[in-house]
DNA sequence: CGCAAAAGTTAGCTTGGGCTAACTAAATTT
DNA sequence: AAATTTAGTTAGCCCAAGCTAACTTTTGCG
């Protein structure tokens, strides 16, 4: 299995629910809206990968490779809420539509948005430059 | 068939298309890098569901639906394709990019980035807000 | 004109990622 | 402890969207 877009977000969510306490199939399944035996196949094929491990007792843990990806996927999606909300996009909306940005835009681009962010914070702070408001 | 992103794809080339005249399935399956038979298919269904008709000599047309779903698409297309240029991504970089970010993002967003090009646009004009060059 | 190249089609296959139904296993409630 | 709810699995299906192979039709050159 490559690394597709649904490894990714199966590693994003399973990172997140972490800090819920134990990861279960079924709060997976709950989070990506999609049902049990899809989630079921989807983790089995992905620990065969070695993206992660299923314990015994059915609790999922990523492993380092699935860390990194989450890691990776989360830090892109964060850059590019953070800069929608500061352009004034509600959070919700923010957090819905960084997903779809955030998954396949190429690192010049994702760079170019961090930079632009750090150049609107700034402008932000400059007197001069506070003219929108 | 719903409007889905294969729609919007198929829609865009169309349009562009017609710009260097004549639209063949044959071209449109170079420029999406895909095969004849998948194009064949694919038009058949697209014509079923009223996005373009097929004249008898091949030749491909957009229906009015059709054509509204290109300058839809091609509007959100080219500002996003602007605000990355304007930020300093390379134009290949940008027109790859635009299309990944155009598709399934909200009004809101897109609204929120127009606004966020005209604003770097003022900024740049303004002699206070020069800074960053 | 005749024929090669380009365009288009059909049939049949593949892959990814879903689904439901039907089941077992574990956990929780009563 | 028994019953109910929740979690997980397996089997079998579906669908979109691609592909190749093999074919027909059209176009346009020499």
């Amino acid at each position: 299995m490559e690394r597709n877009q649904r490894v990714e977000d199966y590693m994003r969510v399973i990172y997140r629910l972490r800090e819920q306490g134990m990861v279960r199939g079924a709060y997976i399944a709950r989070e990506l809206g999609v049902t049990k035996p899809t989630v079921s196949v989807a983790l089995r094929e992905m620990e065969a990968a070695g993206y992660l491990t299923i314990k015994p007792d059915r609790a999922i843990e990523l492993t380092e490779k699935g860390e990194q990806i989450a890691r990776y996927v989360i830090e892109r999606n964060d850059v590019i809420f953070g800069l929608l909300t500061d352009i004034g996009v509600d959070k919700e909306t923010a957090q819905a539509d960084a997903g779809q940005i955030a998954h396949g835009i190429s690192e010049k681009t994702l760079d170019a948005l961090i930079d632009l962010r750090h150049y609107l914070t700034f402008i932000r702070k400059t007197p001069f430059g506070n003219i929108k408001e």
